[in-house]
DNA sequence: AAACACCCCAACCGCCTCCGC
DNA sequence: TGCGGAGGCGGTTGGGGTGTT
């Protein structure tokens, strides 16, 4: 039986008040981040430490930018989703200014439906097609770049209901984006699916490349490091 | 004006990973 | 090397706001 993370019977819950807040962002500018545990208490707060935590991270934290995202971030965390898939953090980690939270309601309230009423399945970033939907219309350029999740020669696969990821946690990290990545430099899919324009080389900056490229690389290593006898 | 439906988003929950011992 | 605690993450929930009938 797993320990709750803090004493629950003796802790707030809910909307945070303004009293709150205030305690919260005195006691992390005084101490600074961390020791989630130990904060409620330190800060008198009656609110269990993750709670705390997600309340800076999410709300109070002075560098968020709120308000409406732009089409640029749209634009970006659609390409990211399709090559990174619902690793919020890591997409919200390109964001400057949004966090993982915020990207994912957005996905899932906004780009997700936009992504539908184009006939694009946001799993997947494929078409959907049954003939169900009208054509849509694709913008000049429109082409998935990470169509491809499995590592099968690539067939069209279109609104097939197989098709659909397997749970995140079930497959290796690197294989989703090792795939998406290895679309981009494939043939171009002009007989199979229209032109996404995901070509992550257009928005996102050359440090963000650098990052990415960073951490698939440390994600080899893990990897190789656990299939070594 | 009231009732209902729908949407958005802050917050919670439970699992996973990391790290120190 | 294994264990336990702390932090982090993604999925889900619920309440408040807004639109529709």
């Amino acid at each position: 039986m797993r320990k709750p993370c803090c004493d629950k019977q003796d802790t707030n819950k809910g909307a945070w008040s303004k009293q709150e807040d205030e305690k919260l962002i005195d006691y992390i500018r005084i101490h600074g981040e961390g020791c989630w545990r130990t904060l409620p208490q330190a800060a008198g707060l009656l609110r269990c430490g993750k709670s705390c935590r997600l309340r800076w991270i999410n709300y109070l934290r002075p560098d968020l930018k709120r308000g409406n995202f732009s089409e640029d971030e749209e634009d970006l965390i659609i390409k990211l989703h399709a090559l990174l898939g619902n690793r919020w953090s890591l997409i919200a980690g390109r964001l400057p200014g949004r966090t993982d939270n915020e990207v994912k309601n957005y996905w899932n309230s906004h780009l997700r439906r936009k992504l539908m009423n184009m006939g694009i399945d946001p799993n997947n970033h494929r078409l959907i097609t049954r003939n169900l939907l009208p054509r849509p219309q694709f913008p000049h350029n429109f082409c998935t770049g990470a169509s491809g999740i499995s590592a099968e020669p690539k067939v069209p696969v279109i609104g097939d209901a197989a098709d659909i990821h397997p749970p995140l946690h079930s497959r290796r990290d690197n294989d989703q984006v090792s795939d998406a990545a290895s679309c981009l430099d494939d043939e171009p899919c002009s007989n199979q699916l229209p032109d996404l324009n995901l070509d992550l080389t257009i928005s996102v900056s050359a440090a963000t490349v650098d990052k990415l490229e960073d951490d698939e690389e440390k994600k080899q290593k893990q990897w190789k490091k656990l299939e070594e006898p």
